[in-house]
DNA sequence: GTCAATAATAATTTCGAGATTTTTGGGAAC
DNA sequence: GTTCCCAAAAATCTCGAAATTATTATTGAC
């Protein structure tokens, strides 16, 4: 019975890695993670349709019928169920009880206040990042810098593509800038508001290049930080920050 | 078949208000809400855990099995699994991929954070909250607090019944107080870390009396904010908060 | 006696079918 | 022309079973 189950039912439970190769009957063990690292089904289902969503592939508002993402993603209803449930807790989803799930709205005023709440709980995330940070920090700092700099090279040639890498080194960046922070709380609820920037950002830079110098105010963010100075580092972050929402509310109304 | 899917059917798809009036066959429409307003199982089910949880019943840490949970609420996996997801979502559950879920730990550390947290989300919401709060405003917070005071006064009779009541009572102030802030993010983000103090404020005052004059620290903040003092209201809740802490603390200590 | 390998057990994860609710569209009454 | 009602269609919600994975118990070797 153990042989059976092997052959036929590989495309049951196991995560992403095995469901996405059901050609051949071979046990190979082999890594063909389609949705990075998943351990299960959920997992995967909830890492697709949330990168669909950040990147607007699925539109603000769009009615999320099990129908359509069944045949879309291959996922089970109560599989799908879940994933959804966990974006609706992430606020990238919205549902109402008997009527379905959609993909959450975005207005001006969102992002507006989302801005000006992301920008209240930087401040103090940085401010306490530098004030407890230690060497391993600032190592992370460098590093996450560094890395974010070659991407931005990078984006200068070769505009287009790597638009993906360019958001995880970004988001990578600003983490690392807070993560001496010692307040789990503040990281949280920090990360709930950085992935929502993270999709007005997707949402408005469509087929745009960045105009403005996002790269010297990276610099300016990160000297301040090295430097310890957190007065000047949480006044250029919030500049910074609401640069972008400018840019991004003029992309919106349009 | 309507007739038929009508009885027989009753206990399948509909929510609490049906599930738990089983008996006989009336399709009377009337409402026996076991579980507040819930309109599908996924909320009930929801909502009758995290009280659970709130209240103590579930031990942090207690690991939740399926079958467990079947027996003890009656409840489906799939509608067990989506209810547990939103909790999740609210940091009162926690889930291990393919090592299923626990209630969520408690210690001092993360009471201390939280508690530094929400001060910090409670000052600024406040501050904005009195800054632009209307008549209607003021109205919501007077009858808030007037509701929050009769239960007080009950609490000092009849000390050990209404322990859910004053829980309501309380929150219904304390958000109030801060109703009038216009941040959507910023009222959504309290919220959370509001149920994560209720949970910590109910398993340190199980079977035990109030033993400061909790009811002056809400007259004070009430005058101050109906005053329109920001500074004073802020400065007054949090100290009420941290003083909630400090009793908090030394329960969970012990 | 300890440790590794293996079988048995228990728990989680996933899917598909059945049931209910909501939505839609046509038709009659006013 | 508008409104209301009822039937049909579509979508959501729920459950139980099947399958995989994790855990525990047992056996054998060193």
């Amino acid at each position: 019975m153990a042989g059976l189950a092997l052959a036929g039912a590989a495309t049951k439970n196991m995560p992403g890695v095995t469901r996405f190769m059901d050609t051949n009957v071979t046990s190979a063990p082999v890594a063909a993670p389609k949705v990075g690292t998943a351990r299960s089904l959920v997992e995967a289902a909830h890492e697709t349709i949330r990168h669909e969503i950040l990147i607007g592939a699925l539109a603000p508002e769009t009615k999320l019928r099990f129908e359509m993402l069944r045949k879309r993603y291959g996922f089970g209803a109560s599989t799908l169920r879940e994933a959804l449930t966990r974006l609706v807790g992430e606020a990238l989803v919205t549902s109402e009880e008997q009527k379905g799930f959609r993909v959450a709205p975005v207005s001006i005023e969102d992002l507006a206040d989302l801005t000006r709440t992301r920008v209240f709980l930087e401040k103090e995330a940085l401010r306490e990042s530098i004030r407890c940070g230690d060497d391993a920090w600032e190592g992370r700092v460098v590093a996450a810098y560094h890395r974010l700099s070659k991407t931005e090279a990078r984006l200068l040639t070769s505009p287009e593509i790597p638009q993906d890498e360019f958001e995880l080194r970004n988001r990578e960046f600003h983490q690392a800038l807070i993560s001496a922070c010692p307040s789990r709380w503040l990281n949280h609820l920090y990360g709930v508001l950085f992935q929502q920037s993270e999709r007005y950002r997707r949402i408005s830079l469509v087929n745009r290049k960045v105009s403005r110098d996002v790269h010297a105010e990276h610099k300016a963010i990160f000297e301040a930080a090295l430097a310890r100075d957190a007065d000047l580092a949480c006044r250029v972050a919030g500049e910074h920050i609401e640069r972008t929402l400018s840019v991004m509310s003029k992309v919106l109304a349009s």
